[in-house]
Parts: structure tokens; C-alpha cells; sequence
RNA sequence: CGGGGCGUGGCGCAGCCUGGUAGCGCGCUUGUUUUGGGUACAAGAGGCCCCCGGUUCGAGUCCGGGCGCCCCGACCA
């Protein structure tokens, strides 16, 4: 994208109500606007990062054998008495009235849409396993919105959904999506600890939270530093073996994890004061086992080998898609803006042309973006250096490709890594072949 | 839901106590200048001072009632 004719609002000053740091960066580098309370737009550099997020979520749940599908935000009140949750779930929901006076409510979670979507659908054993999954928005209606998008109340979530015979495959499934979501979390750049945790609303007896470390996350977390060079790779486990998935479930929940809430001092003083991390975490996703408890109330059974109804077990597995866009900020940044993984980044690079109307800068400049493409924000501003300089730190792409005259002459650019600060004189070629990776 | 704070050009704020022509910095527009880390000068544009009501000759300012937003706590993907 030409920077001239994008919408991306970089500021200056900070605005009063961001309080931490994504927040505010999220405001200065024009990613979003907000609305109304916890309720905020999503601008063309900020689109792109929700949807790299959602793209690495697909990629990955997919390999593990999850199919997408999409269901609407606005769901019937009817539903959500079938499992007993539309008095239960208290405030936070929204409910709304359709012209007919009809209950309605704006979807907090899928549980109940999905159970009755198999319900219609699936009657024979032979139809399971399943594993569906969405990224859809959500509302709950927060009795307090704060930190941006990481506190909204509209915000976009992916959620999953495991439909198995019995306990041993569901328990599978709880494992397989383990692995699926600490591969996503690799794959954005961030590192995520798993810890047990409760299960809250949704029910059931077996959950964990994913945290991602950051030093302004909202709840303490302990953990191994066995974590911090966990091996995910794909020769290691298989989605396929089940040999590997318990192996790996093991591994993870042997090595201690907790957030403040439900540290164990006994069990931390138990682990060598050499391997004991200690942090902040921001909780990214949370899975839960919850067993037939949908299935039941909601009456979806299919019908076994032996011609006996069987109401399978559930999972239901979450990702916060918009949170995640704060927490990567919170745990990679510094004094003067973002510093986006390359996975997630809106642009690969930016290219900087020091001196708009110079032909020979202009014309490198040109070249470079025409070969790069739309992965590239080619800032052709008719501004100063310093301004150009500025913004593209503070917007955090992971290269900048510098173009000035004094280089331009000899067909030479500065290469800069926004991560590192390194610098290096390269020929265009040379810089085009780094950004390309 | 308890406690606190704030609503004044796009952004950050002053003015309110003590009522009397709506200000500052940044940004924006035009020109000159400058040109590798937010240049300097000049000239401009831009404001139902959150809303409604009251007091007053006169309200951004005082009084009452709303609404919105933020922060701390409890709660939470």
C-alpha cells in the first residue's frame, strides 16, 4: 500500500484514555478507533493483523482436522433456555428484543447453536468424531471495558467445538488442540504456557488457559523454564498418534504452570530454584473438556453399534483473535512503538523515501515496491525524514528499507531490523532478498 | 456493582474557584525555507465549550437532572 493513500492515522500525542501500552499504541500506530465502551473499529493496518492472527489460527487448526464454519452473532433466547444458561449466564449477555418481541441475545459463545446445528444433523456413531471451529465476533457485556481490546466487549473470538463417542477419544481431541494452539501461538512469535485452570460457566471438570508472557500482563504466572525451550516441531508429535499427543500432554502438564490465583508454593519450593520462572501473563485462549452436558440437556444423541443412544462428549476451545492483537503489542514493544513478529505484522517492511521528488530516489523507491508488493507500505509522503522515520518505528514493521539520494545514485538502500536496530548498507536486490526472508 | 476523576477546534490541555469579546501547544491548509531521526518563518481554516432545564441583564464558568468516557477495586476470553 501507498501510505499517501492509506488510512492509517498515526498520532503524535498520547490520547487520555489509553492507559497501557498496547492501548495506546494500537491508537497512535492507526490499527483501531474506538466506538463506544470496549467497543472499537478496526482500521486497514489493524485489519490486517486480525486477520494474519485468524489466518495462523486456520492454518494450524485445519492440519489438525478442524473444519471451519461460521454462525451468526445474533442467536435465540429459546436456545439458551434448552441448556439452562439464559438465566444462568447472568448480566454479561446481551438481550435484545427482535420487532415481534421476540428474545433474542447477541452470542457470547456457540455451545448451544452448535449442539442443536449437530442435533439436526448427525444422528449415526459413524458421523463422529467432529471437530468444528469459528471466528466470529462475540459480545459480553463487561461490568467494566478497560485496556483496549484486551478488556472489550465486542471482540473476536475463535471457537472450537469437539463432538466425541466417548471419553478416551474426547480426551484426545482436548489433546490434539493442545498441541493445535501452542503451534498457533508459536506461529505468531509469542510464547504461551499452558496452565490448569477453572472452568467457569461453560462447565466441566478438565480446562487450561494459555498465557502469553508479557510484563504488563494482568495475573502473575509461575512456571518451569523447561517452557521456555519447549520443542513443538512436527517430526516430534503427530496430530495422527495418539502415542505422541499423550506424550506431549504429559509433558506439558508435568512441568509446573500457575497463574497467582492457583500458585502451589508447596509444589513450586519442590522445583529446583534454577529452573523457577516467574512473570506476567496475559490469557490468550482457554480449552475446556465438559463432557455430555450440552448433549444431554439439549437431547442430541446418535445412535450406537449396538442400536443404543449415546450422547457424545463435548469440548469447547477458545481463542481471543482481537486480544491477541494487544497481548503480542504488550510483550513486544519498546519506547518508540510496536515490533511486530513477522508473522502477524501488517507489513513485512516499509519503504522510506527521505527525500519524495528526488527522480532517482523516487525510482528506487518504485521499484522496490512494485516488487515487493502488497505486503509492503511504501511511505511516499511528501514529508520529512524524521516524521517517516518515526511513524515507521512506531507502526513496528519488521524491516525498513530506507531510500535516500545519497545511496540511491548507486542503487544502495539501508536495511533496518525494527527488532534489533541493526542497520546495513545493501544494494536493492540484497535488501529485497533479506525482507523476502 | 462500590470508590474516584474527566467531558472546551482532529489530538493534548488552560480558562470555571471570583459569571462579562473562547485561549495555548501540536496537527491541518497555503507560501517561503529546510532536507537522513517529528525544521524555521509567515498567513489562514476550524469551536451547538457533552445534553436538557434553572438562576442572571449576561453562563464554558453558578445550581439541578441526564448522558458519555476513563481510572482503582470486585468480576471476567
Amino acid at each position: 500500500m501507498r501510505l499517501s493513500r492509506s488510512l492509517i492515522p498515526t498520532i503524535k500525542e498520547t490520547p487520555a484514555e489509553a492507559q497501557i501500552v498496547s492501548h495506546r499504541l494500537m491508537l497512535r500506530a492507526g490499527l483501531i478507533r474506538q466506538q463506544s465502551s470496549g467497543i472499537y473499529a478496526w482500521l486497514p493496518a489493524g485489519l490486517r493483523v486480525l486477520h494474519n492472527i485468524a489466518n495462523i489460527v486456520r492454518a494450524e487448526q485445519a492440519r489438525a482436522g478442524a473444519q471451519e464454519i461460521l454462525m451468526p452473532t445474533i442467536q435465540s433466547a429459546d436456545l439458551w433456555r434448552e441448556s439452562g444458561r439464559y438465566d444462568a449466564y447472568g448480566p454479561e449477555m446481551l438481550r435484545i428484543r427482535d420487532r415481534h418481541d421476540r428474545e433474542m441475545l447477541y452470542g457470547p459463545t456457540n455451545e448451544e447453536m452448535l449442539t442443536a446445528i449437530m442435533r439436526d444433523s448427525v444422528q449415526s456413531y459413524r458421523d463422529l468424531p467432529q471437530m468444528l471451529y469459528q471466528i466470529q465476533w462475540k459480545f459480553r457485556d463487561e461490568v467494566r471495558p478497560r485496556f483496549g481490546v484486551l478488556r472489550g466487549r465486542e471482540f473476536y473470538m475463535k471457537d472450537g467445538y469437539s463432538f466425541d463417542l466417548d471419553y478416551a477419544s474426547a480426551v484426545s481431541s482436548y489433546r490434539r488442540m493442545m498441541l493445535s494452539y501452542m503451534r498457533i501461538f508459536r506461529d505468531m512469535g509469542v510464547r504461551a504456557i499452558p496452565m490448569r485452570a477453572d472452568t467457569g460457566p461453560i462447565g466441566g471438570d478438565l480446562s487450561h488457559e494459555f498465557h502469553i508472557l508479557a510484563p504488563t500482563g494482568e495475573s502473575g504466572v509461575f512456571y518451569d523454564k523447561a517452557f521456555e525451550t519447549i520443542d513443538l516441531g512436527d517430526d516430534t508429535y503427530s496430530y495422527e498418534s495418539q502415542t505422541d499427543l499423550d506424550v506431549f500432554f504429559d509433558h506439558m502438564t508435568s512441568l509446573y504452570a500457575a497463574t497467582d490465583e492457583k500458585h502451589d508454593i508447596d509444589a513450586w519450593s519442590k522445583i529446583p530454584e534454577a529452573d523457577r520462572r516467574e512473570g506476567r501473563g496475559i490469557e490468550i485462549g482457554q480449552i475446556f473438556y465438559f463432557g455430555t452436558k450440552y448433549s444431554e440437556k439439549m437431547g442430541f444423541a446418535v445412535v450406537g453399534p449396538d442400536g443404543a443412544k449415546i450422547h457424545p462428549e463435548m469440548g469447547s476451545y477458545g481463542i481471543g483473535v482481537s486480544r491477541l492483537t494487544g497481548a503480542i503489542i504488550e510483550a513486544s514493544h519498546d519506547d518508540a512503538g510496536i515490533i511486530w513478529p513477522d508473522a502477524v505484522a501488517p507489513f513485512r517492511a516499509a519503504i522510506l523515501n527521505l527525500r519524495q521528488g528526488d527522480a532517482t530516489t523516487d525510482a528506487l523507491c518504485e521499484k522496490a515496491y512494485a516488487s515487493l508488493g502488497d505486503c509492503v507500505l511504501y511511505d511516499d509522503r511528501p514529508a520529512r525524514a524524521g516524521e517517516k522515520f518515526v511513524d515507521a518505528d512506531l507502526m513496528g514493521h519488521p524491516w525498513q528499507i530506507i531510500v535516500g539520494p545519497r545511496g540511491a545514485v548507486n542503487g544502495m538502500v539501508e536495511l533496518k531490523r525494527r527488532r534489533t536496530g541493526e542497520r546495513a548498507e545493501l544494494s536493492l536486490e540484497d535488501a529485497l532478498a533479506k525482507v523476502r526472508g
